[in-house]
DNA sequence: ATTTCACTTTGTCTTGGACAAAATTGATAT
DNA sequence: ATATCAATTTTGTCCAAGACAAAGTGAAAT
């Protein structure tokens, strides 16, 4: 099966532009590659634009991951498929945090088979047998990453992925709607940044601050910086919390969380949740990096105690 | 106070990825219209690297706002702030889609008075109200165009149609979860193909096919047209159904369509919502154009039709 | 009224060079 | 042994000006 996926993957011919969209590596970042490390190397077309195989797209992938995990260019980038493969085992030997470790394999198979009411059954016994918080934490943070190394593997497809995302999105509305009270504090407004197209970042934060009873306003995906600022004046929230995902650059994105901060009303405080920011070291003023959906409740209350000792 | 002054010039000099982010116009797009309408014109810093002013950044927003309005570059880049506004000012004259024309003013204003609550609740009583399938068709539909409208004639801010469009989703997704029963008939797989990233679509329809009783598995946005054409075999559906948004182009969307049909086993129909159908003529043999949310029920009582027959 | 064809517009891709921010290395002091 | 700081390497982003095809426009022909 895993061979079969393989195969079919390398049928198709991909430009520049869609190995951007794919992989997160800029164009520029690609075409600097091939001259530095002499990979990838694609095919010309008549045009004599890149083209870019399936398979150097996979190549590409993984080494994307091994980034993500802290390794340099300069070590990987010419490493060959299977150099890259032990490289990945050795990152995902890393410690887990799991409420039941035999969950994750059993829903992968379930995608496998096509068994989506078995998926949807587990997940939403899960929630209700540990709760909003520890099943945010213990089970969909490592199941997401467990599907994710799927993917890459080719273990399974990427319709299979979606169908797991879909699954998880769905349910996190229900908890949304449920959890919501109105006239909490503090009043938050969560939103990601141009680029930033992840949702699911997003919705398990808004379930971890609606159901520690905060006050939250979502503008979705996607919203430029200026935008952000506008729109937390205008609302006049506490709180603006952005969703990072993995597959952002950390330099861009520290970049455009300090622009953020510079531009924000001070007395407005930013959060920044997603795993980026293990990998980031700077701290930055004003600003509090929330690097897993665990630093949520704390987070929440830290600004309690503050507001109410004030108020005092 | 010489801090406070570098901050003010860090805040009205940006640079190229900066104004890429917030307006969405490509650095190449930007290089090149500075070479060939002499706009925009930005300064240099010690590296020789371009810094644009805010002024500009804001008349380039204004420019992005009347190309969404259909005008294109060559007519508007080289056009002074007062052309533009006058030209988003005859956008804001193009005819209205108001059938219940108090409903909309009032959800615009609500959205200007951030009443959202309110639209919360005015949209959750309209939809008791008219039921699923009328509180789509006349509506959300014509909401969606009215709100539309407002963000392109500059009456609300894109953050206002953000916190719109969340809540549109919200509610629907409770409608699907509501509405959805296994094992019905026909199956319909849902999903959007690569570049067209608006859910709003495909969640109406979604809904709209949830409510008629068939049997819905949603892959969320952006799925490539192989991976649809192996979901779709591999999930043994009756219908595949894609969403497709007014923005999109006609030509490329009906060439990918084609593209599409041809790939997908011959047993599977192929249904493609959207508005941009209505302005094309031809029509594809095997696959079903609905221009309107009030298109799927008659199409679904057509397939069951269909169906029935032909295993009695 | 619709299709066809030539013409114009427009975004994306190309090359190879340059440079600064970040990361690493090595030397020195505590 | 560990912390600090400077030197060095690594790495992503930006620049220029040219090229080309896909999308849009408008006129002529069916």
């Amino acid at each position: 099966m895993d061979k079969k996926v393989r195969e079919r993957r390398a049928e198709a011919a991909v430009s520049i532009a869609a190995v951007e969209r794919e992989t997160g590596l800029s164009k520029d970042t690609l075409r600097v590659w091939e001259r530095r490390y002499g990979f990838p190397t694609p095919a010309r077309d008549g045009k004599g634009e890149r083209v870019y195989s399936s398979a150097q797209l996979e190549r590409l992938r993984l080494i994307r991951r091994c980034m993500d995990g802290g390794l340099r260019p300069g070590k990987i980038v010419a490493a060959s498929l299977t150099e890259l493969q032990a490289q990945i085992k050795k990152l995902d030997g890393r410690p887990r945090l799991t409420a039941e470790a035999g969950l994750h394999n059993s829903i992968v198979d379930m995608l496998k088979a096509r068994q989506i009411a078995g998926i949807r059954d587990y997940l939403a016994h899960a929630l209700m047998r540990f709760g909003v918080q520890r099943f945010l934490l213990e089970v969909l943070t490592p199941l997401s990453a467990e599907v994710g190394r799927a993917w890459i593997s080719g273990e399974i497809e990427i319709h299979e992925e979606h169908v797991y995302s879909e699954q998880i999105h769905h349910l996190l509305r229900q908890v949304i709607a449920s959890a919501s009270l109105s006239r909490q504090t503090p009043r938050v407004m969560l939103t990601t940044l141009p680029g930033e197209a992840h949702q699911l970042g997003l919705l398990m934060a808004h379930a971890s601050l609606a159901v520690e009873g905060a006050d939250c306003l979502s503008l979705g995906v996607q919203t430029p910086a200026s935008d952000v600022v506008r729109a937390a004046s205008a609302h006049a929230v506490d709180i603006v919390g952005l969703s990072f995902s993995l597959a952002c650059q950390p330099r861009s994105a520290y970049a455009q969380l300090a622009d953020l901060r510079q531009r924000l009303d001070p007395r407005i405080e930013l959060w920044a949740g997603g795993a980026v920011w293990e990998r980031v070291r700077k701290t930055m003023p004003g600003t509090r990096l929330l690097a897993s959906v665990s630093d949520i409740p704390p987070a929440l209350a830290d600004w309690r105690q503050l507001h109410t000792a004030q108020a005092a």
